[in-house]
Parts: structure tokens; C-alpha cells; sequence
DNA sequence: CATCAGATCTGCT
DNA sequence: GCAGATCTGATGG
């Protein structure tokens, strides 16, 4: 039994949503109409304009980042490193840019279409399931999710690109989630410490180099 | 395992 | 020009 996401529930600060947002699906519809579903397993909080290590630091507002000052519930997609798309839900106060970082997932329905977005893989054959949405990069290209979708509204209609479903059935315990710095952060002061990273401990499908270090103990 | 170069877009200096 | 909310494959211990 689940719902769909509304503006309520993205209407809260970056912490709680990064937190509220594990073990809810994402759902994102194609055009062809094939739904690609999968858990989210790992969040970052970029919790606003006093946030360092944020895009919006000190109230910065450039093309790039114009949707992190819309409503909440907005799609905020960026492009970087020339290479990869990252995905955040727009959070917080209307207008205020507060956001989180959709960091992993764990595949649940059209994961044959996702290890084709992904590209055919290596020599070592096929991308494992537990690596498809593995990443901000990863997930995004798995979920064929680009700025095209920059500023997209999830909490509006029915049959929009992207959703959020929320399961009332099997939310995630409390003493399951773990937290910890975020990652990839250059120099931000004591922001790089901040323990803004939530994920579902142990998980296999969570990132970070080595999952003993990332997806240790720690409570929330 | 750990480290590193390279892919080359966006925004700031 | 350079650094960045990244990822992959190569290389060396």
C-alpha cells in the first residue's frame, strides 16, 4: 500500500526529508510509459543558503541552479564534472534553496531497462543490480534522468515523469538509518563534517569506496 | 586495496 | 584558467 508524495511532504528541512525520503520509491514514467521504480537507500542534506558545501551558499542564484528557489517538491538536476547529472528534491520554505541529494537506490521494477541506460558494461559482462543506481551519476543515468527534468513538480498531477511513493507498510526504523558525513565535498570548513549523509545501514545497493567504512554503525 | 588521470560542462576569477 | 555535490579503468603495493 503506498501514496504518492505530495508538496506536504517535501515541505520540511533537508535533514528530515533526507531522512524521511529512505525506503520511499522513485518512480519515474518514460514516455514510452515504462516505469522505472527504485528504493532510495542513500540521501545528502543541503540544508541552505549558510550551507557551504551547497550550490546555493550565500545565496547564489545562477541559471544552473534557478529550480533550487522553487517550491517545494521541484526536481533540481544538474550537470557536472562534464559527465554526469545529479538529482535533488527541492525542500524547505517556499523560495528558500534547501535540497537533497538522491545518492543511491536500489532497483526494484524495469531493471533490465536501467542496465541498458547504464551502456552494456564492461568486459567483466553485465553491471550487477546492486551497482546500477549506485552513485548520484549512476542513478541518474540508470533512471534516464537529465535537465530536461530540471524543475519538474512531483508533487503535482498524476502521470509526471518523476514521483515519489511513499509505503506506509514497511518505513524504514529508525535504529536502520545511519548518518554521516556527506561526500565529494572540497573545502567547506566545518560543513565537511557535518553528519548531512543518511543511508540505509548496511544496504548493498549504498555507495562509498568500501561499504565496511560507509555503511558502518552509527544511529541516527 | 589505494591512488590517479581523464572524461570536458558550469560558474567564478 | 581552474575547481567542482562524479565515475571508470589502469597501475602499484
Amino acid at each position: 500500500m503506498t501514496r504518492r508524495a505530495t508538496r506536504r511532504f517535501f515541505s520540511t528541512d533537508a535533514a528530515s526529508l533526507a531522512r524521511g525520503l529512505l525506503g520511499a520509491a522513485l518512480v519515474r514514467t518514460l514516455d514510452s510509459g515504462e516505469v522505472l521504480r527504485a528504493t532510495i537507500v542513500e540521501t545528502e542534506a543541503y540544508v541552505g543558503v549558510r550551507d557551504r558545501a551547497s550550490h546555493a551558499f550565500g545565496g547564489r542564484r545562477t541559471p544552473r541552479n534557478e529550480s533550487m528557489y522553487a517550491r517545494p517538491g521541484t526536481l533540481y538536476v544538474y550537470f557536472t564534472y562534464g559527465m554526469h547529472h545529479c538529482a535533488n528534491i527541492v525542500c524547505g520554505a517556499p523560495g528558500e534553496p534547501v535540497a537533497v541529494l538522491l545518492r543511491a537506490l536500489e532497483p526494484i521494477d524495469g531493471i533490465e531497462l536501467m542496465r541498458s541506460n547504464r551502456g552494456s558494461g564492461s568486459a567483466r559482462g553485465p553491471i550487477p543490480d546492486r551497482m546500477l543506481c549506485r552513485g548520484p551519476g549512476n542513478l541518474c543515468r540508470a533512471m534516464a534522468i537529465d535537465r530536461s527534468l530540471d524543475g519538474i513538480d512531483l508533487g503535482g498531477g498524476a502521470g509526471s515523469a518523476v514521483s515519489v511513493e511513499i509505503s506506509r507498510r514497511s518505513p524504514i526504523e529508525r535504529a536502520s538509518i545511519a548518518r554521516g558525513p556527506r561526500i565529494g565535498l572540497g573545502d567547506v570548513g566545518s560543513w565537511k563534517d557535518r553528519p548531512l549523509r543518511f543511508w540505509v545501514r548496511g544496504s548493498p545497493f549504498v555507495s562509498g569506496r568500501t561499504s565496511r567504512v560507509t555503511n558502518g554503525p552509527r544511529s541516527v
